[in-house]
DNA sequence: AAAGTTGGCAACCGCGAGTCA
DNA sequence: GTGACTCGCGGTTGCCAACTT
């Protein structure tokens, strides 16, 4: 197979003229500057023309790609919160593999990190437990354990938030001014977070789509199970707090113990 | 320290849907 | 109606850094 990471080209065949090498592999700083420059002059749309225009060595395709998911100003880089894997967990469990879908409602989240995400921390859980990730079993298994388990989690976070931190207020009604008002996605951190050592743990936009956002169209009814407006605000506010310990919990290398012995007994029962 | 293994993620592919001449 | 073209989505691959032996 020749995908991959490897940089090389290949021939055009759709080039009327002479034979046109495209590029493959993975972008250099200097294909994304062009890439970036030339969409902020002229904006998106029409891949295949913007390449050539651009004067970039791609597809239409490998563009969109890569602006999409990686050079997009409001794209958000880093770990996901655990708020963020509340709702992708909720999410995939009304939608199933719907990652374009799943991606609405995590602005600044693309459907390919998401996809990332589920297939190496979601369906490692599933490896572990020697189960198919797709099984009605290992579903039922995150319903039932995972879920609960990581709302217990936000909830501890933003209980502890609040004795820390008395300044919610402000946080409060801002979120709740743009919940009633304003049902189209609007992202108000324009700050990538790739440097940035604390990510925010709740960060406006997720709240948003945590509090009732549903995109015409979707299958989903907009409302998280339990995952309600008091336990995020509190939890926003401890950001300043840069809770990068308790986050930590969450992270790879809880691995197999995320699972207690009463729940891998309940499992086992299940299965 | 070196070799082997694993995990994370960027990038590619194929396919279906939409648009337009 | 249909064929060409574009776009977007989901699945898959393979590089490489981190980790383990």
């Amino acid at each position: 197979m020749s995908r991959g990471k490897i940089p090389k080209s290949v021939t055009n065949n759709n080039s009327q003229e002479g034979e046109t090498e495209l590029r493959r592999g993975p972008w250099t700083l200097e294909e994304d500057n062009l890439l970036i420059q030339y969409i902020a002059s002229n904006g998106e749309g029409r891949w295949n023309f913007l390449a050539k225009s651009a004067g970039l060595k791609r597809t239409g395709k490998s563009c969109r790609l890569r602006w999409l998911n990686y050079l997009k100003p409001d794209i958000r880089r880093g770990n996901f919160t655990p708020q963020e894997q509340l709702l992708i967990l909720e999410l995939h469990s009304n939608m199933g593999n719907r990652w374009s879908k799943i991606a609405q409602h995590l602005p600044g989240r693309t459907d390919n990190e998401i996809k990332n995400y589920w297939r190496t921390r979601v369906q490692k859980q599933a490896r572990h437990l020697k189960v198919d990730s797709s099984s009605k079993t290992f579903l039922d298994a995150i319903r039932q354990f995972w879920i609960p388990r990581l709302k217990e989690s936000v909830e501890q976070n933003s209980s502890l938030a609040s004795i820390s931190n008395s300044s919610c207020s402000s946080s409060v009604s801002t979120m709740e001014t743009r919940k009633t008002n304003d049902p189209s996605p609007v992202l108000t951190n324009d700050v990538p977070l790739h440097d940035s050592p604390c990510p925010n743990p709740m960060s406006p936009e997720v709240l948003r789509f945590s509090c009732g956002n549903s995109l015409e169209g979707d299958s989903y009814d907009g409302s998280i199970h339990g995952f309600c407006m008091q336990e995020l605000d509190a939890q926003n506010v401890s950001v300043s707090g840069c809770h990068v310990v308790d986050f930590d919990w969450f992270r790879e290398d809880l691995g197999e113990s995320f699972w207690c012995n009463d729940e891998l007994w309940q499992f086992k029962n299940m299965a």
